[in-house]
DNA sequence: ATAATAGTGTCTCTCAGACACTATACC
DNA sequence: GGTATAGTGTCTGAGAGACACTATTAT
């Protein structure tokens, strides 16, 4: 960014001497000082998701403090000031999941003026995928336990919006902090539009599956039927697929088992 | 975002007594204080492209001070306290450019702790299109000439990555200050994933155009020719495209002028 | 045997690419 | 007239959807 023009400082900032013009760049970088006016504060939100039986499912914190308390929230939490955003939303992970080597990616920045009642805060929002086996690993190193909310998109498609969460047992409706809604609905919307043209769906997925468990992943995160015959063929044309030559028992003929092969260059 | 572990603050944080442990939410605000720990600075950067003959070009400032003294930057700046992303993001475009009404979208966020050697600056960066004759009217209300950079892409498709640019006379390489020649790349890629399934296309061009217009436009943008006419096809049958019943002269049979309608709600 | 699920073969429809052809301007 | 660009009509090949059919298990 070229900063040329700081916002002023509104309130208390130490007052400063006007710049002296230096050419030298190690006595500018010296004589900088980037602390006198207010910044905000910056967070990391992760929207983790997998897919359990036919349900989208999100993992939320329940909050015991003010503000929104008693609703439930995003894993989330400060930037450091070493640290990447990337590297925090990791922490994020590992520290309130419990979690380490899944896929993440940022997702969008969210800043509005008011969107936390407290203070300024500008989340970096990012969202993470983990297979149906791991997510049962999930233990917090600290903190409360976290719950597996059951996403309920009211839209189609893509169109987008904020999304519902229900209680994972009795259904119940669970209230969402902040503009924590409106993020997961644009995790939604987000990884409907990559399902088509990268291979996210198998972040969801165990080692070896079924050509059915991955229509069902598709299905469940489209929120709609796929055709299955034009799906199979799609994905086994797609180069992605290696047949493991083991099968899986179910109630009728017992399926392959495929494993996921990042595509050879092209 | 939960914080319900901000990180530590490291210098000349003033002691804070422990929180008090209050269930009420108007004592709680007031007595919450998120000052007492480090906070990065938070800019917005600003990417604006438009389309000139069969040249992608953007938007930069060259730079007067340390540091990359010399090399040119993207508009860019400090976000306000009582400012959204998308209204500083504006602003800057108002005040580099003195351009207002232009198309602008979040693009990604940039936070590797040293991308700024002064101190550490977390840039949310955007993408603005404007039309090819609003682009002439680019005038800063302040601060140094921009120029347009002609924009040279190293890589094929959407495969990502820096690019090159070059000055628009003389065609010599433009150094580009801080990770900005990272971000004009995912730009690039953004809008040429975009390119096919949204009408950002038309964001380049004035309120008529002939097809020819509109497929240089997207030409220049994918970075290859396209098919003429599965092109036509394809954009008569959006239903996006309102003959006007006007033509405009060239060097052979006049060519109807187009105006870009919203489709209508499927 | 029957039910249930896995997997194959083939037909049709749609759409992108290719190409031939017509239309209308300037020279 | 020749040349250049705009626009149409039609053929072909690839891929999606639909559906009939075969394969292999459990009960």
């Amino acid at each position: 960014m070229a900063k040329s023009s700081p916002p002023r400082a509104r309130k208390k900032a130490p007052a400063r001497a006007p710049k002296p013009s230096v050419d030298d760049e190690a006595a500018f970088l010296a004589s900088y000082d980037a602390s006198s006016f207010p910044r905000p504060s910056v967070a990391v939100d992760v929207v983790l998701l997998t897919v359990d039986e036919a349900d989208l499912v999100t993992l939320l914190l329940p909050r015991g403090d003010h503000p929104f308390k008693g609703a439930f929230s995003l894993p989330g939490g400060f930037v450091g000031m070493g640290e990447s955003l990337d590297d925090a939303a990791r922490r994020v992970l590992a520290e309130k999941a419990g979690l380490s080597g899944v896929f993440l990616e940022q997702l969008y920045t969210f800043g509005s003026p008011r969107r936390d009642p407290r203070t300024r805060v500008i989340s970096v929002a990012y969202y993470a995928l983990v297979s149906r086996p791991r997510s049962a690993e999930v233990r917090p190193v600290s903190g409360p336990a976290p719950v597996w909310g059951r996403i309920d998109v009211p839209w189609e498609s893509e169109t987008g919006g904020p999304v519902l969460v229900k209680q994972p047992e009795d259904g119940s409706a669970m209230v969402l902090a902040f503009d924590h809604a409106h993020i997961l609905g644009m995790a939604v919307k987000r990884i409907r539009g990559k399902l088509d043209y990268t291979p996210i769906g198998f972040q969801l997925l165990p080692e070896r599956f079924t050509l059915l468990d991955l229509q069902t992943v598709h299905e469940t995160i489209l929120g709609r039927p796929v055709n299955k015959d034009s799906f199979r063929r799609r994905m086994l044309a797609s180069g992605q697929l290696e047949a493991t030559g083991e099968h899986q028992q179910g109630a009728g003929r017992p399926a392959e088992l495929y494993r996921f092969v990042r595509r050879s260059a092209v």
